[in-house]
DNA sequence: ATCCTAAAAGATACTGAGTATCAATTACGA
DNA sequence: TCGTAATTGATACTCAGTATCTTTTAGGAT
């Protein structure tokens, strides 16, 4: 877990306690490739230390936020249930979601992003001061996964 | 209210009642320049007509977001209430969010994100399928107001 | 090593968005 | 005018996230 010092040096160095319970979360959280509700992540808390409180959690999340540690990120799943959260580093970047499996792959990719915007700004006057950007898609191995269910029903159907 | 008119006679050939709920609750939405929130128009339609049910609020909203007369976007406002809704026709665009007003400007630009998307499958191999992609900024007439705001200040503080 | 205190944790009750359920009402085709 | 399936209103519920208050604890000062 080199990743999870690196990071409690950094809320040290921001003048945050280095808690058990901030320890825990972290070294959940980094083990994460695809995004998680804080259901998962409470769940997950509740296994490893069964008396963690429900705040606590929702606390470590919003901090780990504001440090940038964790990013929210907004999906239209049905029923208030609309963030779920991801461990990523706090440079300026974007996420592509897999569809099928959830996994995030990070891209940081903004040439055409900027012109895209300076041409916005010439059409409307309006001042662009940030952007907000999810591409949803299908990873690699979903793709081949997908085409291998495809060759398997076309064998059983030809018996 | 032609608009008004237009959306009712959608609905009524997609199979769905024209009741008085849905034709007041349209009534109510297409007169918002800016993104309103459920609890915005749950206030407006209960000054309306005080007996219209909260969840018939709801299942409107839910209906006319289906049927595209309705959009739903992500906020960062904090404690939940991270939905708005706003009306808007149902062809692909993004919205332009003026972080002062709440005025939304919509853009339909894509050449570029076309691009994007062409370059980031290439490096990933994600297959791309959807995005969601919002501008925040500040409109024009803001940034006047805000100029003459500076300029006021900078009046009383030569007193 | 001990003490002090502000930060953090746990418990718990609350808020607010959205949903489920069910009985009563109503749009609209026959 | 009638029948019925869609819709409504009432109400209770779920679930994410927050507020509050008391207790605990990290970590600097002594």
């Amino acid at each position: 877990m080199p990743r999870v010092q690196a990071i409690l040096e950094r809320l040290d160095q921001e003048g945050y306690r280095l808690t058990g319970q901030r320890r825990m979360v972290l070294e959940e959280i980094v083990n994460y490739t695809a995004p998680f509700t804080s259901a998962d992540l409470l769940e997950a808390m509740h296994r490893r230390s069964p008396d963690m409180g429900r705040a606590t959690v929702f606390r470590t999340l919003d901090l780990l936020t504001r440090v940038g540690v964790v990013q929210r990120i907004h999906t239209d799943a049905e029923g208030g249930r609309c963030h779920a959260y991801m461990a990523c580093d706090s440079s300026h970047h974007h996420h592509l979601i897999c569809n099928s499996c959830g996994k995030v792959a990070d891209f940081t990719e903004d040439r055409e992003l900027d012109t895209l915007v300076s041409e916005i700004e010439r059409r409307t006057a309006f001042r662009v001061e940030g952007h907000r950007l999810e591409l949803l898609g299908t990873c690699p191995e979903c793709q081949q996964d997908s085409v291998r269910a495809q060759q398997n029903q076309a064998t059983s159907k030809g018996r």
